[in-house]
DNA sequence: TGCTTTTTGTTCATGCTTGAACTAATATGT
DNA sequence: ACATATTAGTTCAAGCATGAACAAAAAGCA
């Protein structure tokens, strides 16, 4: 069984893990929040970047990209192919693939919703200089990668 | 409109934060996968761990530590009453409050999570130099604090 | 070619999380 | 003391996310 000394928290590792943790969640509250008069969840936002900067991108590709569930996209998908955000057509060669294109309106209020994101980022990123920004950066690459990796 | 070079991909601020997002989903998914064996998910988790530095603590300020409403609290404790892992007693003086405590079998079952958790992370942060990792800490604990200063 | 395996996307049941509306208890102000 | 406001916790309905089971299409291989 652990002794006083060595439980976590006094672990410098854990407790900086916590820390992060935390101010992820805050800024992610805070996020949603600000991108409620857009009628835009953070979820719904990650997927029309990701179709921006990918178009044409399968469902498949889409998730594991958001790292979610397949699933979860085909849950999401509908209300904003309805809203006119996107558009879901087949592929020519592999009738099983959806392409996924974001439309005129989609880009547009993405850049709205960029424009609120991007904001409160470097709001809350200009209480480190940009050094410490891009040490942090690379290290959260390090993890993700690590991960990826297994 | 913005143009492509003030599109937020190429802010370095902008693309430390997503890096960080996709860091912190991967170990959280790690960490839901490697906590089932214990039939554990990590918001009970945070929980159990909570209770354990803060023993006596009210639904609230349970709530309030956790980032989470308070309904969500009501909703998960029965479970882990029910399971035997904490107890919820009446407070003396105001009867409106629950407070709550961390039984024997619920910091047993605290100590095994937390011997899973700490070792995800500790292999997890080995990435960086505990110098990094400390700096990273204390980002982060300035974003949250300026987070909650609004 | 024909048989098996893999990939893509959907459906469905389950559980988590939230916010609004509610009750009961306490604090506050006059 | 009494009316009002605030606080703690609950209930409920809605939306999200997940994983398992499934159908259709494509790929691999004999």
């Amino acid at each position: 069984m652990n002794k006083k000394q060595d439980l976590p928290w006094d672990n410098p590792r854990f407790r900086n893990w916590i820390a992060l943790v935390r101010a992820e969640k805050a800024v992610v509250g805070a996020l949603t929040k600000a991108l409620a008069p857009l009628d835009l969840k953070l979820a719904q936002l990650d997927m029309l970047m990701n179709l921006y900067r990918h178009p044409g991108m399968s469902q498949h590709d889409l998730a594991r990209k958001l790292l979610v569930g397949r699933s979860n996209i085909t849950m999401l998908l509908p209300q904003m192919e309805a809203r006119g955000l996107l558009s879901r057509e087949n592929d020519a060669k592999d009738k099983r693939i959806m392409r996924l294109t974001l439309t005129e309106d989609g880009e547009k209020l993405l850049m709205e919703a960029l424009h609120i994101y991007t904001g409160l980022i470097e709001r809350v990123m200009e209480q480190s200089t940009p050094a410490e920004c891009d040490k942090m950066g690379s290290m959260m690459q390090r993890i993700s990668d690590m991960l990826k990796a297994e």
